[in-house]
RNA sequence: GCGGGGGUUGCCGAGUCUGGUCAAAGGCGCAGGCUUCAGGAGCCUGUCCCGUAGGGGUUCGUGGGUUCAAAUCCCACCCCCCGCACCA
């Protein structure tokens, strides 16, 4: 009896630490193995077709963690594949250094941050001695990729790390300030002015990640709308629905707020103090005349700049001085706190009197409907506070009821007939026509504010600001954007439902501010102080790799690497002779360069999580547009999910963070890259939980087992009914992983190689009981398709089975259409259905059999069977018709009625079978099934533990206590259980 | 709010494009048996409900609809996840 037990590698005393000892062990043989015979390190070949894949390089701020390794390890699974597939595949690696959080983490350690220390030791694992050294951002760098590459080697990545390099060695930054100066000469890079969240005390913008309060807000924009109070004064009232003019009845200003009389770009303003700090920051020249209280303008008049009307300006405590420019303008029709404000001073009149005003001025104070919106009548801000039982301003419900009437009013509403030329549109579409009017009418201004307070981690509150020359790449420009999307159209995205995702992207994307004050990184070659920011200066980089190779082995000095020397390698523009004696790189050398990115050129695919598609993924394309031809533009990209931990988000924080390192010391290469790769597949999120991931150690060390008592054992020489079907099956499941493979379908490909063909060989051992020929060449078929996904365990397994040279390198399983055998598959396919019927009524027995009779469909059976699936099979069941042509036959002539009800019981059930199914027995005819399942007898008894025996239906002979026999029916045998 | 992806049997997760093969793959978990000195190991069997004969019943976010037939197609609704910019 073949049986597997899992006792090869026990260890006394603790049994998975011995597991693991094991597997690590021959990790570690192998990684050094392949390292030795240089595999991986791939050079130009004309003779074979080249694969170029990509990862991301991670950033270099703290350990890889999982996550990274999820993505890695489909790329590296794909790499393999490939490889095994006879292509030259490189695969490179490097890492990224650019940008502030390296400083930034830097100095919270030169700042002595506990809980920040605290997380570097725990989470990091960072020695106490090291960590001293990291108040330089250089060193913590450096520790953390030398961290990372020990653990991205560990994890069995086919990488060629003679290209690795890091984004602030000098000639990375000269390729990179090549790559600008490039875009800027083809008018990519342009110079602008754009509103940031500020920071007054850091003195740089204020990031979500910088900041302790106010995560995801973003500046909003408000129009101002310049009333005038005299001749030379403006009232700047801020607003987000400056369409709402034509319904103003008069503005509120907050009497106890202080505001000041103030000179902005040269004239005179009344705003809030705060608004004229705020102004400052705006690119405003701002010179402070006088500061009152809000109190001195009520009573005054102002005039409205669309009607000309002179209205009153009237005391509203719910006008904060902080909002914009603390001036609000009141369109009671329309907006509730309007109208709520206007109800309250009509019904307290000492408030006014207060002021020194009549209060019969409210009198004339008459809302204006100016908006046509469904479900409302003339004054929607009447009605809602009336149905929503809105007190007064001061009520929380006033702001709910702000919301809805603002959200009804832009989607569905339509300015009436007092709106002057705007009057009949929808204010959705004709708001930002009407700011620009307004603008260049100089009766309207714009200014930035935050919706909510920010507050920056050095704990100041932030503020708006514009920055003035900035640089930015130029996305908004849509012939950039039609070259990207035709990229896109070109090039294969998996999976494929994240092209519209791609396609949304690039209309969406608006200009990129592309450079810096702080943080690492190359200088913006024409502009000191600038830095290339971090999304901007990785987007071309992988022809960096095919360059790399060259620069470290010839050590050329950056100071050679000339933007002639750049155009000649990516263009191969420029005389050959001149550029080289100008750059001292000899000449040949000059060619090889050239000549290896022109052989890896362009990267085939590229692979990260979805979190980079909105940035890095789109603006690969971009550039890449940008700056080389379309025959060297991308050809592939692969988006995956994120990674969870035991179900929930990865935090550093939240004590669930699982570096690499401590995954494959833990758990071993394979398990680890076996379990991330189950996990998911397509844009799903994959779920890192420690239990799945011994469990698949165990699972890893039975196939380890397993294979290895095949391996061990003899093997007979037979080549009988199921070594055909054991060969069949194996080029279906070929067929399978190959074709899950080629679309990223990572998991999907891993289960079927994995568990699919090990349930085959199982099924085949059961039915067999010993090993023979076929089972073994079935092994290096199985370990062939395995190793993209298991490198180490396949890699030791082959040399056990003295397989040639390594497997990692060995040709990729071919399937063999002639092998697949459907009458061989379509017998064990009885024998499988024979099995769960036989199962199913012992199960109702309740009691177990003593004998089973199985009775095989009668000649003419068969005979009705073919012709009736063949009828249905082409659409016609026509049960009369059927029978005449049968007929025809004397011997079914007999027993017509029979078959009849034969046939309408085939008609019935044949439901039940696929059409490829159906297709396949027409295909193969009658079958013996008297002899397959004879041949099956002894496994069918042991597996029953009883006495079996088959007749035909027509065996004169027979046993047939009960005359089930007349039951049977072609490939579904009647049966009789005793 | 806008955009993208999803909701399947105890759990994870196929199946949905191309309607019938779907009570629905595979894995995990759970239960029973075997093996073992022992085992969080391995092997076998079972795992929606009912059934002393291979059968029947009720399921695939919710509610409708199309169809001989729907997890799969159409409509409406509910819920979950991700991204939304100067930041890697």
């Amino acid at each position: 009896m073949f049986s597997i037990d899992g006792k090869t590698f026990k260890n006394k005393e603790n049994k998975s630490e011995g597991n693991m000892e094991f597997l690590k062990k021959i990790e570690e043989k192998w990684q050094k193995a392949w390292e030795k015979a240089k595999i991986f390190e791939a050079d130009p070949n004309p003779k074979k077709q080249k694969f170029f894949v990509t990862f991301p390089y991670p950033y270099m701020n703290g350990p890889l963690h999982v996550g990274h390794a999820f993505t890695a390890s489909r790329i590296d699974v794909y790499a393999r594949f490939k490889r095994m597939q006879g292509y030259n595949v490189l695969f490179p690696w490097a890492w990224h250094w650019t940008g502030q959080p390296l400083m930034g983490a830097s100095e919270r350690v030169a700042k002595g941050d506990e809980e920040f220390i605290r997380i570097l030791k725990e989470v990091d694992g960072v020695p106490e001695n090291e960590l001293k050294k990291f108040v330089d951002p250089i060193y913590m760098a450096t520790y953390y990729t030398n961290e990372s590459r020990t653990a991205v080697k560990k994890l069995g990545l086919s990488i060629d790390w003679r290209r690795e390099f890091n984004t602030i060695m000098p000639t990375y930054q000269k390729f990179i300030k090549w790559q600008y100066e490039n875009l800027k000469e083809k008018g990519y890079v342009i110079r602008g002015t754009h509103p940031v969240i500020w920071c007054p005390h850091c003195k740089s913008p204020t990031g979500d990640h910088d900041r302790q309060e106010g995560v995801g807000v973003t500046p909003e924009e408000y129009t101002l709308i310049k009333f005038k109070l005299d001749e030379e004064t403006y009232l700047p009232a801020a607003t987000f629905r400056p369409e709402t003019i034509y319904g103003v009845t008069n503005i509120w200003i907050n009497p106890d707020a202080t505001y000041v009389k103030a000179l902005i770009n040269g004239e005179k303003w009344i705003i809030s103090e705060k608004a004229a700090e705020k102004l400052k920051e705006q690119l405003r020249k701002v010179d402070i005349k006088r500061k009152f209280k809000g109190r001195e303008l009520i009573g005054k008049t102002f005039e409205n700049p669309v009607t000309k009307e002179r209205m009153p300006i009237l005391p509203g405590w719910f006008v904060d001085p902080e909002q914009a420019t603390g001036v609000v303008y009141s369109v009671p029709a329309h907006a509730p706190y309007d109208w709520l404000a206007l109800k309250d001073l009509q019904e307290k009149p000492e408030i006014l009197q207060e002021f020194g005003l009549n209060p019969k001025i409210l009198e004339k104070i008459k809302p204006i409907s100016i908006i046509k919106v469904e479900g409302f009548g003339e004054y929607p801000a009447i009605e809602i506070t009336r149905k929503m039982g809105v007190r007064d301003q001061h009520d929380p419900k006033a702001e709910e009821a702000t919301k809805i009437i603002y959200k009804k009013e832009f989607h569905g509403g339509i300015l009436k007939e007092n709106c002057m030329e705007y009057a009949g549109k929808k204010v959705r579409d004709v708001k930002e026509q009407l700011i620009e009017d307004f603008k260049k009418r100089g009766i309207a201004d714009s200014m930035y504010d935050l919706p909510q307070p920010v507050i920056c981690r050095c704990l100041t509150p932030c503020i708006v600001k514009i920055l003035e020359d900035q640089w930015f790449l130029k996305y908004s420009d849509p012939k950039w954007k039609e070259k990207v999307k035709e990229a896109i159209k070109k090039m294969r995205i998996y999976p494929e439902t994240a092209t519209q995702w791609f396609l949304t992207v690039v209309d969406w994307l608006k200009d990129w501010a592309c450079a810096r004050r702080t943080g690492l990184g190359t200088q913006v070659p024409w502009s000191k102080g600038w830095i290339i920011e971090t999304l901007s200066d990785s987007t071309i980089y992988m022809a960096f790799y095919t360059i790399n190779k060259h620069i470290k082995k010839y050590k050329i000095k950056p100071e050679m690497l000339t933007k002639e020397v750049f155009n000649y390698i990516f263009y191969g523009k420029g005389k050959i002779n001149e550029i080289s004696s100008k750059s001292g790189i000899e000449k040949h050398i000059l060619e090889e360069m050239h000549n290896e990115f022109l052989y890896w050129y362009p990267v085939d695919l590229r692979v990260s999580a979805k979190e980079l598609v909105p940035n890095h993924l789109t603006f690969f394309l971009f550039h890449h547009t940008a700056l080389f031809p379309p025959k060297h533009w991308p050809k592939a990209i692969g988006v995956n999910g994120m990674l969870m931990i035991e179900g929930k988000q990865m935090h550093k924080s939240k004590g669930n963070f699982v570096t690499l390192k401590n995954a494959v010391e833990t758990y071993g290469a394979d398990a680890t890259r076996c379990t991330l790769l189950l996990g998911a597949e397509g844009m799903d999120d994959s779920d890192w939980r420690s239990g799945n991931v011994r469990d698949m150690q165990n699972k890893l060390q039975t196939l380890y087992n397993f294979a290895k008592k095949i391996i061990e054992e003899k093997g007979e020489n037979e080549r009988g009914h199921l070594e055909k079907w054991l060969i069949s099956i194996l080029q279906r499941r070929i067929k399978e992983v190959t074709e899950n493979l080629e679309k990223m379908k990572t998991r999907t490909a891993l289960e079927t190689a994995l568990f699919e063909v090990w349930n085959d060989i199982r099924w085949y051992i059961r039915r067999k009981e010993k090993t023979t020929k076929t089972l073994k060449e079935t092994l290096k078929m199985w370990l062939k398709l395995l190793t993209p996904f298991i490198p180490h365990i396949c890699e030791e397994l082959w040399s056990e089975l003295k397989g040639e040279g390594f497997i990692s390198i060995a040709e990729w399983p071919k399937i063999n259409e002639k092998l697949i055998d459907l009458e061989t598959e379509e017998k064990e396919n009885i024998i499988k259905g024979l099995i769960e019927d036989t199962a199913n009524i012992i199960k109702v027995m309740k009691k177990p059999p003593k004998k089973i009779f199985y009775y095989t469909a009668a000649e003419w059976k068969w005979k009705v069977y073919l012709k009736t699936l063949r009828r249905i099979k082409d659409g016609e069941i026509n049960i009369k018709k059927i029978i005449e042509e049968l007929a025809r036959d004397n011997e079914i002539k007999e027993k017509i009625k029979d078959a009849a009800k034969l046939i309408s019981k085939i008609t019935r059930e044949s439901s039940k079978i696929s059409e490829k199914r159906k297709e396949n027995i027409l295909k193969i005819g009658k079958i013996n099934e008297k002899e397959i399942i004879e041949d099956a007898k002894k496994f069918l008894e042991k597996k029953f533990h009883a006495e079996i025996e088959v007749y035909s239906e027509e065996d004169e002979k027979r046993y047939d206590p009960k005359l089930k026999a007349v039951q049977a029916m072609p490939c579904k045998p009647a049966i009789y259980i005793e």
